[in-house]
DNA sequence: AACTCGGGGCA
DNA sequence: TGCCCAGAGTT
């Protein structure tokens, strides 16, 4: 039989609820939102962010949603014609030709509507598992975790996840973190793995969790 | 596993 | 001014 992912110790529930209260105080204003109307119009916006901010992504939605605003919609226009709409956040190219692919898919296979299942949104064209994490959490409320690059290195540094995959990962940060915690708790990686604790040189003086992270602890002992 | 896309954020 | 990506697809 299949072994279910351990459940992790009160302790380590209680460290994790730590790290992200901490967070929170340090960085209030770390949520963002992308605004949506639809399920469709926020799969939209989630495709649209990746390697973008949130900011960003919602100054080209405000108008590409007037232009556009169904499935059905999209399904009518040449990748080179809905690119000239979402000009502005990187990759576009790319993401103009999956929009387009994956609303004729949505309109042709599932009635015009987003399918609320991880495989079946994992099919569609520029939706991998971070994206499709997003749209089952935010917009279907499902208990998910997005894990994404910072998401990864600093659960692995915090010593909330072994760090081996995204997929044990989002299975670490879901047993540890309360459901209604998971989308601001997602926000507050992002922020702070992008301006304390980077890929390369973490800052880790000026991180307001050093004193709880075994990654500083470690780099700590080394020089004195 | 490494490469590509691309405008923005940040030093 | 230049580096590195708030990912996912392709080779």
């Amino acid at each position: 039989m299949k072994r279910k992912n351990p459940q992790p110790s009160s302790a380590a529930v209680r460290r994790a609820g730590q790290i992200f209260s901490r967070l929170e105080e340090a960085y209030p204003d770390a949520v963002t939102a992308l605004s949506y109307s639809t399920p469709f119009e926020l799969l939209v916006a989630v495709i649209l962010s990746a390697q973008s901010t949130d900011q960003q992504v919602n100054k080209i939605t405000e108008k590409l949603f007037k232009k556009y605003r169904t499935p059905q919609e999209f399904a009518l226009l040449t990748a080179d014609q809905l690119a000239n709409d979402i000009k502005g956040c990187g990759l576009f190219r790319n993401k103009s030709k999956h929009l387009v692919e994956t609303s004729r898919i949505l309109v042709e296979q599932y009635g015009g509507e987003v399918p609320q299942d991880r495989e079946s949104l994992m099919l569609l064209p520029g939706v991998g598992r971070k994206t499709a994490n997003v749209v089952l959490g935010v917009v279907f409320g499902q208990a998910t975790f997005p894990v994404d690059t910072h998401v990864h290195r600093l659960a692995h540094r915090l010593g909330l996840s072994s760090g081996k995959s995204p997929e044990q990962t989002e299975l670490d940060l879901c047993a540890l973190i309360p459901p209604e915690q998971w989308q601001r708790a997602h926000h507050q990686l992002i922020y702070h793995g992008r301006r304390v604790c980077d890929a390369r040189k973490p800052k880790c003086p000026d991180c307001c969790v050093n004193d709880l992270c075994p990654s500083a602890k470690r780099s700590g002992e080394g020089n004195s």
